[in-house]
DNA sequence: GGAGCATACTCAACAAGTTGACTATAGGAG
DNA sequence: CTCCTATAGTCAACTTGTTGAGTATGCTCC
């Protein structure tokens, strides 16, 4: 029942479809939950079947007509009453990991790839991230931003998506060498 | 089918039974991959059906029998193959940083002790690793232990969680320290 | 003018993960 | 002598998450 919630806050940017959703899942909540398009569309479903969120039809020029959600006020509630709930253990499944774990008994050079392709992600993802941080700070300082904007749930989400991926990065560098230097090429 | 491989790297450190395994997972592969005991249990069912671990019976002094399993050459086989596979992308589902990203139209006290709270698990997560990882290195370098250790996948899985803790008690320091600005004390 | 791509979904089947209750043995606390 | 804890599991029901196919519109590219 978690992905209710964070179908729930992902609406706290305003209105959306389930395609924009699935989008917007993809660039602002992947850093900590990650979720396929199918299961928005059912728990869209069920958000608005329990009133949390509400659906109208709206016609588009050139495109198909879609249906953008929006949360009610019990969709509210539901928030407040989730931040007030003891957050539940974090989920994390990393193949990655477990082949790292697994290298002395694998294929070192195949591992090393997979590492190696990860830096490439991470740092892809980390200037995005940094992207997205500058349109935050508009070129003030964090500081600033900290202590006046609206909202910053979605700034101090986004910098520990930051920090995850440099040492991400990091780590990869790591570990990278070691196996390389193993495999002896 | 995923779980398997990770199961099947577990076992990587030796025969071991269903109960000692879910403990393990717990301690060394909780990290990068998190598992229930009853998805172990059903799982190790699955992969001695599939000839990729044998079990064998074990009568104890003073506990319950217990059924420990062990690698066979097709569980090693299929280790080596998932080792050239491309990994797939790692799925991490957080409820805090959800409350995080939903802090300013929820609780901000409650949302601050949740992380509190996390930071408080961060360091003792990472009090454990590293007593483990003094434990790999037995008073040597890192690098000594990369060149000369007989594996090196465990100690740089580890590293990994090292660096994670180290990161989320960094970002929940800063995280906490600007929604207590606001909430106003 | 057909192929592919982006938008905007729905449906069905299956696989994986979670929860709670239950069975047993044995040790120690009070 | 009963309760609690740790070991060592099993069973069933349920909820979530994943995969693949299918529908429909309209744009652009060649």
């Amino acid at each position: 029942m978690a992905l209710r919630t964070a179908l729930l806050v992902a609406l706290l940017e305003g209105e959306s479809s389930g395609y924009d959703l699935a989008k917007a899942f993809d660039t602002t909540m992947a850093n900590f939950w990650s979720a396929t398009p199918q299961q928005l569309y059912r728990e869209l479903e069920r958000l608005a079947a329990d009133g949390l969120v509400e659906a109208r039809l709206v016609e588009q020029e050139r495109r198909p007509t879609k249906r953008v959600f929006r949360l009610t006020e019990a969709g509210e509630n539901a928030i407040r009453a989730f931040t007030r709930s003891r957050p539940k253990a974090s989920v994390i499944r990393d193949d990655l990991l477990v082949q790292v774990q697994a290298v002395d008994a694998g294929d070192m050079t195949c591992v090393a790839g997979a590492i190696a392709h990860q830096i490439d992600l991470s740092r892809n993802k980390l200037a995005r991230y940094e992207r997205r941080r500058e349109r935050f700070l508009q070129g003030g300082t964090e500081a600033d931003f900290l202590a006046r904007a609206e909202r910053i749930g979605p700034y101090l989400a986004l910098l520990r998506g930051i920090h995850f991926e440099n040492e991400n990065i990091r780590w990869g560098t790591t570990a990278l060498a070691a196996i390389q230097a193993r495999s002896g090429e």
